[in-house]
DNA sequence: TTTTAGTTTTAGATTTGTCTAAAATTTAAT
DNA sequence: ATTAAATTTTAGACAAATCTAAAACTAAAA
């Protein structure tokens, strides 16, 4: 039940990657965790040599039952941690990232449970990402990316897909941040960027990149 | 500026040995560090390399002021999550150790001083030892081990040396932790035990083994 | 002061996680 | 349906940290 923090960091990437397309291949996964697939393709062997992959080779592959427990687990201490770094350490929720990336491998499962009853148990991680709860159970959001939000229709932001400190500058420049309210004014088919509206600023441009990365509410 | 957590655990544990006796022997380090003599020297020349340490071969070593200044940092990153753990999170003073020897890699110097601040710049951890500031400036203590405490002189629990599990255990069991108030009734030259007396228990025999690493304030 | 005992170091192996380069396999294109 | 291109895997190498067994060195005892 306790695995590296390399293994870890696997679980969590394949875990986040099957989540938007069923299967996940070696290149993919080797981009996301910037290695080499052959390096990839190491690592899966061991995984499925412990049962938490299912994998056949040129296949692709996805999480066990198992491997997505595990999965889930490092999803939640990550989570917790960039939530007790901003709410506690004041932290800007631009700069957590690496620092719970290096936390989330903290193996306790005791520091975690009492980390999450001290920080009084909350769902959502600063980037309005859920936090699962210590049986792994995860809150369903419906949320859509900005890209699918229509025309015109106000929406608030309720996560960041990517997180790369790059994004987060980007969209801090832009003063789009988490909870912001906001609405597409135009939209150019050219190269499918947005001009976007928040309450109180001119409007800003935002491509179609950053667009599929920003998460906005379905409802209201 | 930033080692591995295993050179980190060397660091940490020869600037303790070096403190107790001038120079550190290969023997010694790999009893503290529950490892081979063989992976010590090779480590060794490794922290030599990085100018940490003043070693040279078959003749003992000590840390150089560079290493003094890492091992520091260790050792106050250390401190301040034992005292997060127990302060914050309710852990018991007694189960920290082994968490703490995991949040101690950690290494964004930021998140160390945030925490630092966060904790109120908190004085000594837990167990009584001084936390290093920021600057690696350490508060020197004057304690005494309670084999050295003069018969019928009552003194109080400032600090344990060696905190294993088992030790930790121990003491509880016999109602002595941090801040109890005890004084020695009775010595046994035999074997160096201890007849000690707490306040509203009936007294209890400490080994010398265990004595010596129980520190109690020298003052009052 | 020589021998013996103990300590420390070297030599060579192992494990984990990574890499490059080449081979195997699958997918896409003509 | 072949060929070409892209993907994936294997083979072999490397770095870090550890180990065992043997050699080198130092200290202690006879």
């Amino acid at each position: 039940m306790k695995f590296s923090a390399s293994k870890e960091n696997h679980l969590k990437t394949i875990f986040h990657l099957q989540s938007e397309h069923g299967l996940v291949t070696t290149n993919a996964l080797a981009a996301a965790l910037q290695t080499r697939p052959a390096s990839v393709t190491d690592m899966l062997k061991k995984l499925k040599e412990q049962k938490l992959l299912i994998y056949e080779r040129y296949k692709g592959f996805k999480l066990s039952a198992e491997g997505k427990k595990a999965a889930v687990q490092v999803i939640r201490k990550h989570r917790l941690w960039e939530y007790f770094l901003v709410k506690k350490l004041q932290f800007g929720w631009d700069e957590v990232h690496e620092i719970a990336e290096e936390l989330e491998h903290i193996s306790s499962r005791k520091l975690v449970d009492r980390l999450d009853a001290f920080l009084g148990f909350p769902e959502t991680d600063p980037h309005g990402d859920p936090i699962p709860d210590s049986q792994g159970r995860i809150q369903a959001r419906r949320q859509l990316t900005l890209s699918e939000l229509p025309l015109n229709k106000t929406a608030q932001v309720s996560g960041i897909a990517s997180q790369t400190t790059e994004m987060l500058e980007l969209l801090q420049y832009n003063h789009i941040r988490l909870g912001t309210r906001l609405e597409i004014r135009k939209k150019f088919p050219f190269d499918d960027s947005l001009e976007v509206k928040v309450r109180n600023r001119p409007p800003v441009t935002i491509s179609a990149r950053v667009a599929k990365n920003v998460l906005v509410n379905d409802e209201n």
